[in-house]
RNA sequence: GCCCCCUUGGCGGAAUUGGCAGACGCACGGGACUUAAAAUCCCGAGACUUAACAGUCGUCCCGGUUCGAGUCCGGGAGGGGGCACCA
């Protein structure tokens, strides 16, 4: 009996797919399609466990809805523009190009490793000149349809580099590079008009009903439509107004001061002739442009000594201070504070010894007597010490101020979102051109559709701080496509989440000289099943579907929703290891010593275990894929990933769990091999008659069936495995009795349908051992193209059920019972059981609840 | 700060969605095979009480709804994630 031999078995498999075309799709209108797409990696240069979990459960569906029946298609590429090639051009001297096409050479044939049921015909990375001059077709046409446009926007401005940071790169608001303040600076750039859809989006959520709810809800509050009012106060002795934005008009009378934006434009007027303003304006800018930066920062204020009129009452005037968590980005850019009702107005009021009047109190509470302390007040009551408005509801309040400031011409009722416009411009090398020219005389002017595609120049030096593409020598000169005189070429690159926008519709044509095959499109769209990590659900996913909708328009596809289903598979864990000096250290790095301490291997220094996290580089708490496949195979690898845990929660790396996994591969070859000496042909009619063994055999192979097929139609792998495990189970204990007699009851027949089932359904999960054990079982052909196993529903369920019975909610005893009796014949059958007449005794019986074939519950 | 998620044996988790809590796996203990080990196979196991039969408690905590709650409702604790230039 020879051992099974991973490494061979999966290498002669997936050359024999490879030969055999098998995953290459092509449109079929005969037969119904379905998409099935991992998210695309970036091409980092090593697969990571998070990629091998994604795409286990990728093939997973794809080999399954293949085995159903379906034309699939599962196509990958690379996400391959971003910063980290810039990085290592930096860093290692490599040009970013060369980098990531090495990067992606060793990946790919990483994931080839793996035995991914991947088509590769349709490979592509978003940095080939063929993905990205489509790309720049799809920006004019954009732009024509007047979805993109430019306008200043605030960045984090590293003076060092020279360079914009994102906000993860400002630490404590200084360049995690250069170790400068960042400045926030304006700057011209390119902006996707996403808000022109925002209604559509947030409605559209509700009817993705394959998508998780929560991603559906943070896409939702991203979106953050909110009601409310827009209102316009009067300054006192200024020929000045200032329109606030507030989603409480309730609480007007609560008002006890305006704040501006430090960016308002007002401000900017006041601190042109103030240099306090002004320098309290540069203090606040200091501060990050993050939400969670603004959020958190102690509150602070400058009174501009501007006085804003009350719009319901002449004699209260309102203080108009300059507040650094008033963001520009969202309403008016102004705001006014009621401070009883609002937690941040109120720090801000205490701070300042500005007024904290309740306006609305809880329902059965005397106004006089409710008073507003340290925390405000935000939940329901109504309304008081708001003159016309005393005694309403909230939501009649809020009505009531609205109409008010419509009739007197100062305010109106509006509709707010939080969604700004998509920002795509990077000051980066490495990424797509923009495709237009700065002209002196005609401003700034798209390129002409011949002259594409806009590649970027090789000749790229990252010795010095900003973006090569400004300083190259030649590049950027060209001619105005409008006046024919010099012009300059835009230096700024995309976004990289434009690349990612619509990678998943170019799969479906990937070598059309058009960015889309109209025919080809709407065949193989929407994504049927989309799979990715949840740090996508908001981003990637709103800007997917919002330019899936723009295209849409321009006309380059049918579908406005590219992603019909959504799994979010969570993050591969494992425990991190530091010594005493805090160097994060590898798996690798450590080992027990002779009293199970945890050591440094070099240098038996002590090590301290960390909780369990996210692997990632810099904590170095890795396993690396490639260790593992090259140890255990890639079949174990993809079992291990799809065990135990639920696929949408984080999965504990364990060498416990790895092993166990290897462990069950050797043992589902050793069935395969004890069985196949002795099995039937395959084949065979199907016996008229099975004893009680063959019988018993079939009930679990049938119950197996539905319970796998259940999981992977639930996302549930972890449950499936268990299941397989059971089946598993059986025909190891089956093993081990007596069979003698059992063709004679149709037990071969059971037995291979049996085994023949569980490879099958193993196939999904671990391919290479389930083509081999198919091939050992005698059947020809590929098991990839084999059809998935059938439930004969007669199987599944059993005569004979056992019922709890139970005395007043508490279990106390089980009946057997033939399934499906008339209720009462339960109770009785129920009460005539001795413990329950025991406990009944002398009581009376008040009620007998029966769920059929489940329970009996007396109550006593 | 705001928003979201999670919490079941020593561990990962299951529970047909309100009906026998702990399937399946890991780790552990005992046994078989072996000269021995590895591998493999078999058996055991939530906690507490009991010699045993058996009983009590038990799904983060407190309360509620219900004949019946891991599951529904209210309140609380702990842990984690996101917050617009990482991808």
């Amino acid at each position: 009996m020879a051992r099974y031999n991973a490494k061979t078995t999966e290498a002669k498999w997936q050359a024999a797919w490879k030969a055999a075309r098998t995953f290459e799709a092509v449109e079929d209108p005969d037969k119904p399609k379905y998409y099935v797409l991992e998210m695309f990696p970036y091409p980092s240069g090593r697969i990571h466990m998070g990629h091998v979990r994604n795409y286990a459960m990728g093939d997973v569906v794809a080999r399954y809805k293949r085995a159903r029946g379906f034309n699939v298609l599962h196509p990958m590429g690379w996400d391959a523009f971003g910063l980290p090639a810039e990085n290592a051009a930096l860093e290692k001297q490599i040009h970013p190009a060369k980098w990531t096409y090495e990067n992606i050479a060793n990946m790919r044939s990483q994931l080839q490793a793996m035995g991914l049921s991947l088509d590769w015909s349709r490979e592509f990375a978003t940095c080939d000149v063929e993905y990205y001059r489509h790309q720049q077709k799809l920006f004019l046409d954009l732009l024509d349809s007047d979805m993109a446009y430019r306008r200043e926007s605030w960045v984090n401005w590293d003076p060092a580099e020279q360079t914009v940071l994102a906000n993860e790169q400002v630490i404590d608001g200084r360049g995690w590079r250069s170790g400068e303040p960042v400045e926030r600076r304006q700057l011209w750039q390119w902006f996707f008009r996403i808000t022109a859809f925002e209604d559509e989006l947030l409605d559209a959520l509700g009817d993705l009903e394959r998508w998780p709810d929560k991603v559906r809800l943070m896409q939702a509050n991203w979106i953050g439509r909110s009601e409310g009012a827009r209102l316009r106060f009067a300054v006192k002795h200024q020929d000045l107004e200032i329109e606030v934005f507030t989603t409480r008009p309730d609480t007007i009378f609560g008002a006890s001061f305006l704040a501006l934006s430090p960016d308002h434009p007002e401000t900017a007027a006041l601190a042109a002739d103030n240099p306090e303003i002004a320098a309290f304006v540069t203090e606040c800018r200091r501060q990050g442009t993050s939400e969670e930066a603004v959020e958190k920062a102690e509150k602070l204020g400058f009174d501009t000594g501007l006085r804003a009129r009350h719009p319901f009452s002449d004699d209260v005037e309102l203080p108009v201070y300059i507040a650094n968590f008033v963001l520009i980005g969202y309403g008016t850019g102004a705001i006014f504070g009621c401070p009883a009702h609002d937690q941040r107005d109120l720090d801000f009021a205490r701070k300042y010894g500005l007024a904290v009047q309740p306006v609305v109190v809880p329902k059965g509470t005397e106004a006089s007597e409710f008073a507003v302390g340290t925390e405000a007040y935000t939940g329901p009551g109504l309304l008081a010490n708001s003159e016309f408005l005393d005694g309403m509801s909230m939501e009649d309040a809020m009505g009531e101020v609205a109409r008010r400031a419509e009739e007197g011409n100062f305010g109106t009722q509006e509709v707010m979102y939080r969604l700004r416009d998509w920002g795509v411009s990077r000051q980066r090398y490495w990424g797509c051109p923009i495709p237009v020219v700065h002209c002196d005389d005609c401003g700034v002017v798209p390129v002409h559709e011949a002259d594409l595609p806009i590649t970027l120049p090789d000749d790229v030096t990252f010795d010095r701080p900003g973006n090569p593409l400004d300083r190259h020598p030649t590049w950027g000169a060209t001619d105005c496509p409008v006046c024919g005189k010099s012009a300059r070429r835009e230096t700024d690159t995309f976004d990289t989440f434009v690349d990612s926008s619509w990678y998943f519709a170019r799969f479906c044509s990937p070598h059309a000289d058009r960015p889309l095959d109209k025919a080809a499109v709407d065949y193989w769209l929407p994504v049927d099943q989309y799979i990715g990590g949840v740090e996508h659900a908001i981003l990637h996913l709103l800007y997917a579907r919002f330019y899936t909708r723009a295209i849409q328009k321009c006309g380059h596809l049918a579908v406005s929703e590219p992603f019909a289903g959504l799994f979010t598979q969570g993050m591969v864990c494992h425990e991190t290891y530091r010594d005493d000096d805090g160097n994060w250290l590898e798996p690798t790095e450590v080992s027990r010593n002779d009293t199970g301490q945890l050591v440094r291997m070099d240098n038996s220094a002590a090590v301290t275990t960390g909780r369990s996290e996210k692997m990632s580089k810099s904590r170095k708490n890795v396993i690396d894929p490639e260790d593992i496949i090259e140890r255990y195979g890639a079949d174990t690898a993809r079992w291990f990933m799809l065990s135990d845990s639920p696929p949408e929660r984080d999965l504990e790396w364990t060498d416990g769990g790895i092993e166990g996994a290897w462990r069950f591969t050797g043992r589902i070859w050793r069935i395969i091999e004890e069985a196949a000496v002795e099995l039937p042909p395959p084949g065979l009619a199907m016996p008229d008659h099975f004893g009680d063994r063959a019988l018993a055999l079939r009930r679990i192979t049938h119950q197996a069936i539905a319970a796998v097929t259940d999981g992977i139609e639930r996302f549930q792998f972890n449950v499936s495995v268990a299941r397989l495990y059971e089946i598993a189970n059986a025909l190891g204990s089956l093993e081990a009795e007596d069979q003698s007699g059992k063709d004679a009851a149709g037990e071969g027949w059971a037995r291979r349908e049996a085994i023949e089932s569980l490879v099958v359904m193993i196939g999904p999960m671990m391919p290479h051992l389930a083509e081999e054990a198919w091939q050992a079982l005698g059947r020809s052909g590929l098991l990839a193209d084999a059809p998935w196993p059938t439930v004969d529903a007669s199987l599944l369920v059993e005569d004979i059920v056992t019922i709890a019975v139970q005395l007043n909610g508490k279990i106390r005893a089980t009946l057997e019972i033939e399934r499906d009796q008339a209720e009462g014949d339960v109770r009785d059958a129920a009460l005539a059981l001795d413990k329950v007449k025991a406990a009944v005794a002398d009581k009376t019986v008040r009620r007998v609840i029966v769920v059929p074939n489940r329970i009996v519950n007396v109550v006593i």
